[in-house]
DNA sequence: TGCAATTTTGCAGTGACTGCATAAATACTC
DNA sequence: GAGTATTTATGCAGTCACTGCAAAATTGCA
């Protein structure tokens, strides 16, 4: 019997559990949080409520960041090949704004997880950082893909660093604006931050 | 006798006595990670060598990274008194670059202490984060400083706030280029992020 | 000199994170 | 279905940044 060739299946049994703990510890990680907040929760309790010892806990998530926000390892992977398909035309700024937009609010996560993620992001200070600002492998790798997807030499200038450094700090401008009691809606915000750079800052 | 009141002066012995301390702990911590290398360096090593126990390390520093940066608590009033102090009609973004040139080799140091700095800046990515993007205080008394000036209600719109992150944005994309061995040398690389900033992204 | 305020230090602890060795689970082969 | 190879889970011991607390040393002041 073939493997099934679903674009997105689970074929072997390995795989799936693999999956699903990784899961348990993501969702364990956002309520224990969104219970007592990110500072009062332990590695070490987000295993326990997930069903797996301390140790599998690092198997699975490099920080306890990264398990609350669900970054894994291969998302960087995705996010390079997602600015590699935007069409050729599109200016920069707006692949930025799209597939950061997507890290925000992963469309892969249904409504209720999704709804928690962004409360808790919006809430933890310390965690937008860790999303968006605070991750030099990320930076590098999506700078990378933009070159090539601009079809300059890696590094020859600073052009591609720059807009990709900017983008991510309108996003993070905007959380933070939001946990400050800023106004406005939070993805309207990121809309008029995209646009504020377009235009040219004073 | 009333105390002097020269503009910058060290009046009593205590007085004296901290700043040294913390001048010594920050060349210790220099020194130790331009030989070794950051992760190689524990708090304890650099309070033994300042000569003070690895207690008295936190008592001047929050951090191992804000030892290596010589970043103290008052910077950051330093740096909001600064912008205030810009002049009426400065283009934000002007403002904000030299403010930011000036925490990335401080006038304060002298030639030697900047160049080690620089030279560990740039040589380690641990550290970019740590001076210029991964500080929500920072950030936050920045931003404020910014609004004040502008005579903006603060949160009232996240223009400033934008500008702010898009700016700190910048310079940290030119260290990160230089550390990936990128093209330029940083101040010239700085400048031409500020202009592509002012310019309008695409 | 003696008292008050500040600073230093030691101590004990928490918690994130890691390497390593072993046990358990799964995949694969015959 | 048994046996073997490969992954994965776990326990253990350890490192290190960082913290609170209370006693000791230092400095400022009357």
């Amino acid at each position: 019997m073939p493997k099934q060739s679903a674009p997105d299946e689970t074929c072997g049994l390995r795989e799936r559990k693999k999956r699903e703990t990784r899961r348990a510890l993501h969702h364990a990680a956002l309520d224990l949080v969104d219970d007592k907040g990110y500072a009062a929760v332990t590695t070490e309790a987000i295993a326990e409520r997930a069903g797996v010892s301390a140790r599998t806990f690092f198997n699975y998530f490099s920080s306890k960041e990264s398990a609350v926000l669900g970054v894994t390892g291969d998302q960087l992977a995705e996010t390079t090949a997602a600015i590699a398909g935007r069409p050729e035309g599109e200016p920069p700024l707006v692949s930025l704004r799209l597939v950061l937009g997507e890290l925000l609010a992963p469309a892969s996560a249904d409504r209720d997880l999704r709804a928690k993620r962004r409360r808790i992001l919006l809430a933890e200070p310390a965690l937008a950082p860790a999303l968006v600002g605070n991750n030099i492998l990320f930076e590098n790798a999506v700078t990378a893909a933009l070159e090539r997807r601009l079809g300059v030499r890696p590094g020859s200038s600073i052009e591609a660093r720059v807009t990709v450094a900017a983008a991510i700090g309108a996003v993070r401008a905007c959380i933070e604006h939001q946990q400050n009691g800023g106004s406005g809606r939070l993805e309207r915000n990121i809309e008029l931050a995209f646009e504020q750079l377009a235009a040219g800052l004073r």
